[in-house]
DNA sequence: ACGGCCCCTTAACAATTATCAAGAAAATAG
DNA sequence: CTATTTTCTTGATAATTGTTAAGGGGCCGT
């Protein structure tokens, strides 16, 4: 039943004994979403971390009537607005549904007790913590240093899975520019590699 | 000796004990670092975290020939190349000291050895990387949602001791934007405020 | 007090990026 | 398959931001 989400713990907690993976496995619950549904809204305080079993899903930000795309996640990674889950506060951003979606969830409370029982669960919620931290340093080090273009290349690189599957208009916002800006840089990009 | 880092780790897990605190204590190196010093190097692995006891401290990338600034940290913080200290890889970034500092370091062994000794400290190394997330997240948040004013604007409110400590044309690499452009963006500024 | 950095400001100009508007292409529903 | 919606492209124009160059103020060491 959750075979992949096995193996994404065994990956970072590979001492995980079978008895705490039961432990686990039995307070997970299953969701499905369809595209264009929320998962979590702006305002509401997050209450479970989701395992995404099948889909894509995006974090963005509503600025003055238009949706800023802060990330992306596919399936086989965890996704939750990990700082109002952390602080139990309300969140400032959003989580949708680019592609039909089944998550396995595990809620706040679950987490908590999981942590307390099974010291295992605090090394893979460092895991955690640590793999999102890096990720974020460097989004936040790609917008500080490297020009639009080179944004959009990098992410081509290093996240190809967005370029195949999210709409260009939302992969604009999520490297800092406008939709008609991307269009006109992915032009230049192509007579370049056209020519040579 | 170590009470201001005591408190810290307080703050961060009240459950420590004196016993564990002691553990952890004895590993403890104090470093001095003059203004302009380095404190981590590009293309260096981190293989210590260090806990500023006095002074302020820059994380910054070299981009053909300029030095962007990515943050700031003062006395009370925790700093390192994290994402470098975590997997024990070379460095992209640096870290130079901006005001005479003294450091409390803890090396990467030590870490590990205390993160197998005492699971306690297993939860503070999850509350320091739950902690770096955090403060990432809300910069990449401010980098894609808020115009140059605005982000100038978001750290006067939210980090001042940046405002009063760094040099305006670091501030301005902080908040993506030239040294020049800031110095019209607070210009502008200046005139509201005094109009009103 | 003086010279010599640093750092900040200003201005003119250039480059980049956004906005607005229209239409083409692609995806989706019926 | 056609109709409809959504997404992508293009062009003209405007706004924002960067570049280059020059000068001024403050601070530090001697």
């Amino acid at each position: 039943m959750f075979e992949s989400v096995r193996a994404y713990y065994q990956k970072l907690i590979p001492q995980l004994q079978d008895h705490e993976w039961s432990a686990i496995e039995s307070r997970f619950t299953v969701q499905h979403l369809k595209k264009g549904e929320l998962l979590t809204r702006q305002g509401e305080i997050c209450r479970q971390v989701s395992f995404i079993n099948k889909g894509l899903l995006r974090f963005f930000y509503n600025v003055d009537g238009r949706s800023v795309s802060i990330g992306f996640m596919p399936e086989g990674e965890y996704i939750a607005q990990y700082d109002s889950f952390l602080v139990q506060a309300p969140s400032k951003g959003n989580i949708d549904v680019l592609e039909d979606a089944e998550l396995v969830n595990l809620s706040y409370t679950d987490v908590q007790e999981l942590y307390a029982a099974y010291p295992v669960f605090q090394v893979f919620g460092r895991k955690i913590a640590e793999m999102l931290f890096m990720m974020v340093v460097s989004q936040t080090t790609s917008l500080l240093t490297l020009s639009p273009e080179e944004r959009y290349l990098a992410v081509a690189e290093e996240e190809p899975y967005i370029i195949r599957r999210v709409p260009q208009y939302l992969i604009a916002s999520y490297i800092g520019i406008t939709p008609e800006h991307l269009s006109r840089l992915r032009r230049k990009l192509a007579r370049k590699a056209g020519v040579a």
